[in-house]
DNA sequence: GACTCCATGTGATTATATAACGTTACCTTC
DNA sequence: GAAGGTAACGTTATATAATCACATGGAGTC
């Protein structure tokens, strides 16, 4: 197991999601849940695919595809775009991650196994992202597409601004 | 004035946001909203920025890039990416214009001179968009933004679906 | 063991977006 | 109306993001 001391040398200052958890238990626990799921799911949860969403929890941030590609090379699987962009679209699928289409850029779900309309808070300086839970069907979206008979079948909800470690530090 | 009759070769069934309007108005009345506020606001409305904003509210669809720079180019302007991307950026920052992130694609503004912050109802089988008006602070991101210390400036509303007049096809 | 399905690896290409730089137009200030 | 500053424009080049097409290989089924 990787979990607690991990070989990042990547990130800027802090990879976060504005509050601290258990950083390693966050990786056992995300592969863990995605392990069960696909195991009672019948969905072939191959190497690739655990290096990805280990990558993604590792790293506790949003990374780009590309960074992925990197990461994924370097761990011995394929060097070109589609290696790094199924093993996503697979872990977006299944919900064990998130695309944040403001940054074309992929994170680790933060709730596995919850209900799944997620709302991102991304933050301009640091680019940290932390994520919530939604109500889409709630609030003046949900009144519009009703309104207008619109059927809502996914919601993208990312708002941009800045986290508290950056206001804090701002202040200073 | 290129009001009533357009020279829309291009679209697949119908540009539409749903419902029908006068469309002939509906870039009229863009383009003096954005003339206003560009005189009351001190702003160069200048003639590739305008032609930008005419052709987003003559397609009435989101626009990617490229095929912005196509239109621009077609009209006389520069024919390069920064070209379309510098007036897209202009429009953007003063609320004429919208990027829809889930698209990488461009639609002007639905309520010119309104408060804004949008969300967009966005079909997947005919890529329609809808723009309705959000709001941000309520429901449950505005919650999680307080409850954590995160700053709100802006945010991205996005529902994919199905639009009523797909919807009845599929029915058919 | 042959078949099927799905996943992987690779090369090539398309789409989206920005950097960098010189030139031009506009607006001031004198 | 000339000098100077600023913002917009045009172009070349390049970075970043995403997909297509096709061959190979491995896990399950019969």
């Amino acid at each position: 197991m990787t979990s607690s001391i991990q070989d990042k040398q990547t990130a800027p200052g802090d990879p976060v999601g504005f509050t601290k958890h258990d950083h390693g238990s966050c990786i056992s626990v995300g592969l863990g849940a995605a392990d069960a799921h696909c195991k009672a799911q019948g969905l072939r949860f191959t190497p690739v695919r655990r290096k990805a969403l280990e990558i993604l929890l590792q790293e506790h941030r949003a990374l780009g595809a590309y960074e992925m590609l990197d990461r994924l090379r370097d761990a011995g699987f394929g060097s070109q775009p589609p290696v790094a962009y199924r093993a996503l679209e697979f872990l977006v699928a299944n919900g064990f991650a998130h695309k944040i289409e403001r940054l074309n850029a992929f994170i680790a779900c933060a709730h596995p196994g919850a209900s799944h309309s997620p709302a991102f808070m991304i933050c301009r300086l640091c680019d940290s992202v932390a994520e919530a839970q939604a109500s889409p069907a709630r609030g003046s979206l949900g009144d519009a597409a009703r309104a207008t008979g619109f059927t809502i079948e996914k919601t993208v909800v990312e708002a941009e601004g800045v986290c508290p470690a950056c206001a804090d530090k701002a202040d200073a």
